[in-house]
DNA sequence: TCTGGGGTCCTAGGACCC
DNA sequence: TCTGGGGTCCTAGGACCC
């Protein structure tokens, strides 16, 4: 059957939230992702910056380099969060087929939904208007009878517009374009399809065995039907909406200067494993694998990770396979740059084999979730588990004073209408 | 200019099983 | 004289996306 797709991209939604808050920074250079002697990259530039060649990804001191005049932000990510739920709430008055692909796009599948809101195009308009009326944001839309095509055209239609790709005209549409502009084509790829004279999107829907001198592997295989303008391979071929809870959590950290104290590193998987462990309790979700992440100063990553027997959400528990990694893996004495802990093989509460719970474990999960309370009420720092708060002390005393308690007011929570 | 943080999916080898 | 072979789990790494 011919399915209708929308795919809704939000424009430079992080510096238009951060213009929302403060509209004196309309029309200036901005920068998103951190202050501009800081280790990362930008995060997102208005379109001011981008005239001095700022993009997203580039390190932070490059951005700096390019436009020293520009506005350098950290950014607000709970603003973006609460900003992210009313672009879905308006989604979802179009239809109950809404799936958020990351924090500011979205696929709707408005496949049979004429009769309600009229053509394509109509219904588009529509969306575009109440968008702008409802959260005073402004996003590109994409349509056409493929996910992977709607997603090309709403990036062709920026900003601020809509284009519709008509039913058999999908690879027309397609094929003079970069192949870079495939989602699933990165800088590495497109080296190897160059390597094959793949420079646009219509040369790798040409692409087969015969041309290709070698078998085709099943991602490559997906890439080419993609390329001809059909959905293909893992996501795509799963229904809208059908994904909602997350298939991993994690948390990690870069320190601001390479760090090579053993306590130090302690304390930082300390705190991350409570944030991860919150987040898990809060999808009430259990871990069936725990990974540990190290990058040292040259660069070079390793994870290192264990399958557990029995699932769990318990901050001790998911420390102590933390720590056991840690030190079996850390070169002691080796600079450390980044540091993380990720859960994953989540498994939801009524999954788990509900032995008869001990009343040890009762208490100890009760204990949580008041932790949790109190987190809620007073901020992360309120209650501190294992070693994570001298971690958390050196951060804000060392490395990042404006973090101090009563500095840095936490963002009240709204009471709940 | 040294390169964030949170994710998803794919690959590939070895173990194990039928 | 050597070759089975497919499915699934586990682990680690890597490409890619926003």
């Amino acid at each position: 059957m011919q399915r209708t797709y929308f795919h809704v991209d939000m424009d430079a939604f992080f510096v238009s939230v951060e213009e929302l808050y403060d509209p004196s920074l309309k029309g200036k250079p901005v920068v998103v992702g951190g202050r501009a002697d800081q280790r990362g990259v930008v995060a997102a530039a208005s379109y001011a910056a981008r005239k001095f060649g700022i993009h997203s990804a580039m390190p932070l001191r490059e951005a700096a380099r390019l436009c020293p005049q520009a506005v350098f932000l950290e950014g607000h990510p709970e603003r973006y969060r609460e900003l992210s739920t009313a672009v879905r709430r308006v989604l979802m008055q179009f239809t109950p087929a809404v799936e958020m692909a990351s924090i500011d796009e979205a696929y709707l599948d408005m496949t049979g939904t004429e009769r309600l809101h009229g053509p394509a195009m109509k219904a588009a308009d529509l969306l575009h208007k109440t968008m702008q009326r409802e959260t005073q944001l402004n996003c590109s839309i994409g349509i056409a009878s493929a996910r992977v095509v709607a997603k090309v055209a709403s990036d062709q239609a920026k900003p601020n517009g809509v284009l519709h790709v008509l039913p058999g005209l999908e690879a027309n549409f397609l094929a003079p374009l970069d192949v870079r502009r495939l989602p699933g084509v990165g800088k590495i790829t497109e080296q190897h399809l160059r390597e094959y004279g793949v420079r646009t999107i219509g040369d790798l829907a040409k692409l087969t065995k015969a041309t290709l001198g070698r078998k085709i592997g099943d991602g490559l295989a997906a890439l080419i039907e993609k390329a001809q303008g059909r959905d293909a391979g893992g996501w795509y071929d799963e229904e809208i909406g059908a994904d909602e809870e997350p298939k991993s959590i994690s948390h990690e950290h870069t320190f601001n200067r390479d760090e090579r104290d053993e306590a130090a590193m302690e304390s930082m998987l300390a705190r991350l494993t409570e944030m991860v462990c919150r987040r898990l309790r809060e999808h009430q979700l259990h871990a069936r694998k725990v990974q540990l992440k190290l990058r040292y100063s040259d660069f070079t990553t390793y994870t290192r990770g264990r399958t557990l027997e029995r699932p769990t959400q318990l901050d001790a528990e998911v420390l102590e396979i933390v720590r056991e990694l840690f030190r079996g893996n850390w070169e002691k004495g080796r600079a450390v740059r980044l540091i993380g802990v990720q859960t994953s093989s989540l498994e939801a509460d009524s999954e788990q084999i509900e032995l008869i719970p001990s009343a040890q474990e009762t208490r100890l999960k009760q204990a949580m979730n008041a932790v949790d309370a109190l987190r809620d009420r007073f901020g992360e720092s309120a209650v501190s588990l294992a070693s994570g708060m001298s971690a958390r002390f050196r951060e804000r005393t060392h490395e990042n004073p404006a973090a101090l308690p009563g500095k840095e007011p936490r963002a009240k929570r709204k009471p709940q209408e």
